[in-house]
DNA sequence: AAGCATACAACTATGAGACAAGTGCGCACG
DNA sequence: CGTGCGCACTTGTCTCATAGTTGTATGCTT
C-alpha cells in the first residue's frame, strides 16, 4: 500500500525491528525521540508496534527490552549438547586432544581481546562412538585456574566462575578435513555441520569461543522460533563472501 | 457527432487506473488536482469511480491507497531471506523451477495433514547468483488460489491470507545432489546447508513446509542467544540415527 | 450536466509538553 | 555496616496544537 502520506511510524518501527534483532537496542524513548527526530508520540507507535509483534516489550520505570531474553529464569542450568545426550539416556563422554596455553589465531584474540588464550580441543562420544569435534578458547586470565581433567570432567559453563549473559551461535557446513575426518570416523570431505559459538558474560564481554564439528549424517539443528518474524531472518541467514 | 465535450473524469480515472496498477500511486485529491489541472470534484469522481471497482480506497484523514495491497501489508514484514537481502541492498529474484500441485511425500502429507499440495520449487538467486534451491509444500486448499507468476513475486507469507504462528527450524548439513549442484553451480557432493521450516498458523496448525539448499561456501545460519540456556539446547540439536 | 471554485467539518498523524507512577542507584544518616 | 531517603530517569497517560487529508455542501460558469 502507498499512502499518500509517509506514516514515520512504520518505517521508525521498521528500522527499530532491524535494530532489535540485530542485538544493539538499548535506548529510551526520548533519546529514540532525538535520534530519529520524531517526537515520543511517534516513536511510542513504532514501539507499540513491535510490541504487538513480541519483539519487544516495556515495564513502566524500567524500559524498554527485547522480549523473550529478560523472560527466562535466571539460574536456569547452562544448556551443553552433554546435559542434552543425557536427557536423551545416552552415555556422554569426553576425551581431551589438547590442553595447551597459546596464542591464538588473530579472530580469536580479536574478540576476545586477549593475546593469550587456553585452548582445550577434545572429542566428544556419546555411546562410545565420536559425534563432535570441539575447540575452545578461554582467556588465559580465567583459564588459568583449569586443570586438564576437569576440563575432562565438566563443562566450562560450570567451571568458570562467571554469570553468563548472552551467546552467538553461528551453523555452517563444510567437507570433513583429513584430521576431523578421522576422529570422527568418516570419509574425509564428507559434509560436516559447523558451528561457532561465542558466549559472552553477563557485562556482554565474550569469554569463550567454542568451535563445534559434527558429522552431518548423525546431526541437525533444530530451532523453534515462536514468531516467524523474529526469527532466523535478520539476525539469521547470512551471506558470506 | 453528438459529445463534443470530452468527459474529463473518465479520462483521469482511465489514467489513474494505469498509475494505481503500476503501482505509481502517490498523491493527494489536491496534489492530483493540481497535475491534472482539474478541480478536486472532478479528480474526486474519478477516485471514487475507481473505488466503485474497488481498485482504490481511502479513509478521512488518511488518504487514499490501492485496495487489497493492505491485507499484504501487516504481513510483509515477515523475515524470509528475500526481506533480508534487499535490506543489504542485494537484488533478489525467484526462478520458478517446479509449479504444480501433486500428491507428496509422506512425511510432507502427514505434517500437512492433506492428501494433495501445491508444489512450488524454485531457485533463489542473489545478485543474479543463486544462492537456494527452494521447495515449499502448502495444502491444496491454501495453494487454490495462487498464480505461478504470484510466487515468484512474493513470498508465501505475504499470499496467503493465514496469520503466521510460530515455525520450527531444522538445520542440517548434506552433499549436493547432482541435480542441485547444477542449480547452485557448485561441484557434486560439495558441502550444503538443508533447513526444513514447518510454519504453522496462529491456531499451530502447520501450513506450509520449506525445504531450503544453500551452498554451504555462501551461507551460515546466525542465531542470537539471549540467554545460552534457553538456546540451542533443549530443542536444539539432536542425534539422528 | 459537467466542471470549477470555495468553504467548512471531521479525521489522522505527528509534535510538544505536563504530570503521575514506577525503577534503579547512590549518598547521607544513624 | 546497613537502611532509608531522595534524585534522576524511565514508561504510561493525558491535554492541546497543527498541518494535511478526505467528506460534503453550496453557488457559479459554460
Amino acid at each position: 500500500m502507498r499512502q499518500v502520506r509517509t506514516i514515520r511510524y512504520r518505517d521508525i518501527a521498521a528500522d527499530l525491528r532491524a535494530r532489535v534483532e540485530g542485538d544493539e537496542f538499548t535506548a529510551s524513548e526520548s533519546e529514540l525521540s532525538a535520534t530519529y527526530s520524531a517526537s515520543r508520540v511517534t516513536i511510542r507507535k513504532a514501539l507499540e508496534h513491535l510490541r504487538s509483534e513480541g519483539l519487544v516489550d516495556s515495564r513502566q520505570g524500567f524500559g524498554w527490552f527485547v522480549a523473550g531474553s529478560t523472560v527466562r529464569q535466571p539460574l536456569a542450568h547452562l544448556a551443553t549438547i552433554e546435559d542434552q545426550l543425557e536427557a536423551e539416556g545416552r552415555a556422554s563422554e569426553r576425551q581431551i586432544l589438547d590442553f595447551a596455553f597459546v596464542r591464538p589465531p588473530a579472530r580469536v584474540r580479536s574478540i576476545l581481546g586477549v593475546d593469550k588464550a587456553l585452548k582445550v580441543r577434545r572429542l566428544n562420544l556419546a555411546d562410545g562412538e565420536p559425534f563432535a569435534r570441539v575447540t575452545v578458547w578461554c582467556p588465559e586470565e580465567l583459564g588459568a585456574e583449569l586443570s586438564r581433567s576437569q576440563v575432562q570432567e565438566r563443562s566450562f559453563y560450570e567451571l568458570l566462575p562467571v554469570s553468563f549473559g548472552g551467546a552467538t551461535q553461528t551453523i555452517g557446513a563444510d567437507a570433513a578435513s583429513a584430521d576431523d575426518a578421522e576422529l570422527l570416523q568418516i570419509p574425509v570431505g564428507s559434509p560436516v555441520l559447523v558451528c561457532e559459538r561465542i558466549t559472552a558474560d553477563a557485562a556482554g564481554t565474550p569469554v569463550l569461543i567454542g568451535e563445534y564439528v559434527f558429522p552431518a549424517h548423525r546431526t541437525e539443528f533444530t530451532v523453534d522460533l515462536a514468531h516467524p518474524e523474529a526469527s532466523i531472518g535478520p539476525s539469521g541467514l547470512r551471506l558470506v563472501e
